[in-house]
RNA sequence: CCAGGGGUACCCAAGCGGUCAACGGGGGCAGACUGUAAAUCUGCUGGCUUCGGCCUACGGGGGUUCGAGUCCCUCCCCCUGGACCA
């Protein structure tokens, strides 16, 4: 694969590369690239982090690129999530690596590392205090938004650590590329700022979309970035997000009750589930309706059916409903994984029995 | 450790000895209206009920009182200052 390829192939990844050029560099370069993410394990998967993080990854590896998952157990730990208890923790992290196994993450070149190992050495303490050494305590403040937290929030000591693990995570891993969430690119750019005069390196930021919640847009705040996190799929409002092994019914339910004004083709949560999984998993999309409504219209490329969309030539609720099938058809196999595998299943039911702590 | 302020249902928040299952708002649920959702309007929103009631609830425990979310004691936790340490 050459190059230009790859670019752009990863480029397809990030909604926003820091920088593109640096990239390139990357890319050009015969170095074995290792980019990573890491998780808060921490309630259910839903299909943002399952189904749309495994067609982002496996378009990176593809890419050539190596990735390291982070298990963020110790950070999920500090940043109070299921209740601060590490053990739930860790059995939520199980579950996620299972639902990614389920769904067809290139598990041959995704390795998975827990922070509860990275914690063991020393080094990687040393590092933590060094990072939190660079910049005064409003600067890693400032990244609360990492945490799901604003900076106005009560923070907890622990909270202000966690920044500058995050940190160390990047050089600890040998991670030249940083593809995370748009969620998480203060703590990246802090990553930039720093790395040099640390004696590591500037690792390029690879930001992908985060996915809409299914829930109406609330208000007007119009810093881009800002407006993403707020908008985004969220399990701590479980009726914006869909899990992994939702049901038939919940996932009917749930696209019955989504937002989705008609000709509106803007922050429409429906209609990028169709561009972000439908169009990247298949060539072709049937919007079924009723022969009174026009009968079924088969589209080749998400933006055909915008446009149809725009024009109002498609109802929401056909859309809707042709969603809701083929979200089905997608997570069935995933369902019937943690039915009849007992390791899975054992998973789902202990992580479905924990309450979920924001 | 000291002083002051707090801990109320899913969330926020009133409440200052009886009329409190607890005002109000948000959220949720149901219905009306739209071929979806939203907006708007209406009802419901602790559990059980033979519908008269019964039970469980206001951080934990104890007490005063005929009667306590409301008063007292004690413990736990949070916030704001201070003290201590450096």
């Amino acid at each position: 694969m050459t190059t230009e390829e790859k670019l752009k192939l990863v480029k397809e990844v990030g909604e926003e590369i820091v920088t593109e050029k640096e990239l390139k560099e990357l890319l050009n370069s015969e170095e074995k690239l290792i980019a990573y993410d890491g998780f808060e394990p921490s309630g259910q998967m839903h299909i943002a982090q399952g189904i749309v993080r495994t067609i982002n990854i496996n378009k990176m590896t593809k890419a050539g690129v190596k990735f390291k998952m982070l298990v963020a157990d110790w950070h999920a730990m500090a940043n109070k999530k299921m209740e601060g208890d590490l053990d739930k923790i860790q059995t939520v992290g199980k579950y996620f690596i299972e639902v990614w196994r389920a769904c067809g993450l290139d598990m041959d070149n995704v390795e998975f590392i827990w922070a509860s190992d990275l914690i063991k050495d020393s080094d990687y303490w040393r590092l933590v205090l060094q990072i939190a050494g660079t910049n005064s305590i409003n600067r890693f403040v400032r990244t609360a938004e990492i945490m799901g937290r604003g900076e106005k929030d009560e923070l907890t000591a622990a909270q202000l650590i966690y920044p500058a693990m995050q940190t160390a995570d990047i050089f600890t891993l040998g991670a030249k590329i940083t593809q995370l969430g748009m969620d998480q690119r203060k703590v990246n750019v802090l990553a930039r700022e720093i790395g040099n005069q640390l004696g590591f390196w500037k690792p390029v930021i690879i930001s992908h979309h985060m996915l809409l919640g299914l829930s109406k847009p609330s208000i007007e705040t119009k810093d881009k970035v800002k407006r993403t996190i707020e908008l985004k799929m969220s399990k701590s409002n479980p009726d914006s997000a869909i899990f992994m092994t939702d049901t038939r019914e919940d996932i009917d339910r749930k696209l019955e009750k989504a937002w989705c004004p008609e000709g509106d083709i803007n922050e429409n949560p429906v209609l990028e589930y169709c561009k972000y999984i439908i169009f990247e998993l298949f060539e072709k999309f049937t919007i079924e309706r009723q022969e009174k409504f026009g009968g079924d219209v088969v589209f080749e490329s998400y933006e055909d059916l915008e446009k149809a969309y725009k024009k109002k030539e498609i109802h929401p609720q056909d859309l809707k409903q042709s969603v809701a099938n083929k979200l089905n058809e997608i997570l069935s196999p995933i369902r019937d994984h943690f039915e009849k595998n007992p390791y899975a299943r054992n998973l789902l039911t202990q992580v479905q029995s924990y309450q979920v702590t924001r």
